[in-house]
DNA sequence: CGATTTTGACCCGCGC
DNA sequence: GCGCGGGTCAAAATCG
């Protein structure tokens, strides 16, 4: 399955044939004002209306040009009849008073075209983002296997016993998590522990798929369903990780592509911002679900939860941060079958940073959920930008399919975060407004300068580079609903 | 008028 | 058993 990459990199193109385009217009005495070159043929041409090279200079000025010919036109009420040159002079300032006018129509329809095209190399941008640091994740995860393989084939005699037989109870509630081949073999064996999130899933699904069910006594048993036909799916699979994204933004939601809508909100203990609650409605039925919030501490960054996994076709817009959070879901929940339990020591604190991945990783027990986080906040270092050849990414980047994303996490991590290096490399939504081959430039950078990067991440990058084009003619509209301002208001506190 | 948002109620798991 | 907190539902309100 080959899935293009949505960012809109030729969304340059898009405007250079636009301005091929406007070129040709431009004997119409259209006016370009995003080209140095061009603005001159625009200001000589517009001065071309009547067959008359006159060239005058107008310099683009359409303040003055409005005045000027405001001007001409009263000098007409004052002075009319005095000479019949005043008239043909009337006449002209009329017709250029037309031509601005018209200019200004076209110019304000054009300035509203770059802002949508602006908007979407911004989504594009921020796709990317997540998806590059999805994909650094990934190959820095594969890394720090490598290396404590590397330990545990050391120590095999002391760490392999001490894997099972410490499983605190956080350690437990990772079990819970266990993907389904797992999960059912503990079902199967007569465990006594059973998944109450997912008991309370598969109620809330019968309920949904099946009204009647409402009907059941008060007192109603939940059925371990022996089948768990739901659960098999690999949507039930994918709702029990969740992928996380911080990013700073003032806007109220990142734009991911998808259309969403809200379907609840409440006040989240220990956090004033209210929690949001959406659901995919491109399809109906689609499982996918995610929470916004923004941050306790630092209310510019916004934390988007996503969970599930798309049931329908998406477009091109949606689909790099579809598919990195479904990568990064898959790893966390196909890491737990890999035989590296070992990485999970159970001795470890709610946050602790794993000795092997440095400030890559941190694993916390007490998420309810197993949780990729993907920090998009940190700001850039300006240092890393030295080196920068933007022609070298101005092509299109393809998406790495879901499955051909390393499958190499070792053990259930709840809430990594991406190492100071990477994050430092991928500027923050406040930056929007640094050039694209910029950003990938200092990714680059990033990864030249961390010795860690394998080659197998660089055959990535590469790969991806040599990508072709992705054909982005999708406008997805996002749920823009604001949630902090919706809130500040409205908003009575569910907490009781 | 359909789609979306708002918001109080409800359900459920969990801890005490 | 009770209350808390997270998550969801669904009727009403609002929007485009």
């Amino acid at each position: 399955m080959d899935i293009m990459f949505p960012l809109n990199l030729n969304g340059r193109e898009e405007y250079t044939s636009s301005l091929q385009d406007d070129e040709k217009r431009m004997s119409l005495g259209e006016v370009d004002f995003f080209s140095d070159k061009k603005r001159h043929i625009a200001v000589v041409k517009m001065e071309d209306s009547n067959g008359e090279a006159t060239q005058r200079e107008l310099d683009l000025n359409t303040g003055l040009q409005l005045v000027t010919a405001n001007t001409g036109s009263d000098q007409s009420m004052v002075e009319d009849g005095i000479s019949p040159d005043h008239h043909v002079e009337d006449k002209l300032a009329m017709n250029e008073l037309a031509q601005l006018q018209f200019e200004l129509q076209r110019m304000n329809s054009e300035n509203q075209k770059i802002r949508g095209m602006l908007t979407q190399v911004n989504n594009n941008y921020n796709a990317l983002q997540i998806q590059f640091v999805a994909l650094v994740q990934q190959e820095k995860l594969a890394i720090a296997e490598r290396k404590s393989e590397e330990k545990k084939q050391e120590n095999v005699e002391s760490m392999v016993p001490r894997q099972f037989m410490d499983l605190g109870p956080a350690a437990v509630n990772e079990m819970d998590e266990l993907p389904n081949s797992l999960s059912e073999e503990i079902t199967l064996s007569g465990s006594p522990h059973t998944n109450m999130m997912e008991l309370s899933r598969n109620k809330r699904i019968g309920r949904e798929e099946s009204p009647e069910s409402d009907g059941l006594a008060p007192n109603k048993v939940p059925k371990l369903n022996p089948s768990k036909p739901l659960d098999q799916t690999p949507e039930a699979t994918m709702r029990k990780a969740r992928v996380s994204v911080r990013a700073r933004s003032e806007a109220p939601m990142i734009s991911d592509g998808c259309q969403w809508r809200k379907y609840g909100q409440k006040m989240a203990k220990g956090n004033p911002c209210p929690r949001a609650y959406y659901r995919c409605t491109m399809a109906v039925g689609c499982p996918v679900r995610k929470q916004v919030q923004r941050c306790a501490e630092d209310r510019e960054i916004l934390i988007t939860s996503y969970e599930g996994t798309h049931n329908h076709p998406l477009p091109p817009a949606a689909m790099a941060m579809a598919s990195a959070t479904s990568a990064a879901a898959n790893t966390l929940l196909s890491g737990s079958t890999t035989s590296t339990d070992g990485l999970m020591n159970t001795t470890f604190p709610a946050r602790t940073i794993l000795p092997f991945t440095s400030n890559m990783a941190t694993i916390s027990a007490s998420a309810p959920f197993p949780t990729v986080t993907l920090d998009l906040t940190q700001p850039t270092n300006p240092l890393q930008f030295q080196r920068t050849s933007p022609v070298q990414f101005q092509v299109p980047l393809p998406v790495l399919p879901t499955t051909s994303m390393p499958q190499v996490f070792g053990s259930k991590f709840s809430g990594l975060q991406m190492s100071q290096d990477i994050q430092s490399a991928l500027p923050s939504q406040a930056e929007h407004h640094q050039s694209f081959t910029d950003t990938l430039s200092a990714a680059t950078a990033a990864i030249t300068a961390d010795p860690n990067f394998t080659a197998a991440l660089a055959a990535a990058i590469t790969s991806i580079i040599g990508g072709s084009h992705p054909n982005i003619n999708d406008n997805t509209t996002n749920n823009t609903s604001n949630v902090e301002a919706s809130t500040s208001n409205k908003t009575k506190s569910s907490i009781h």
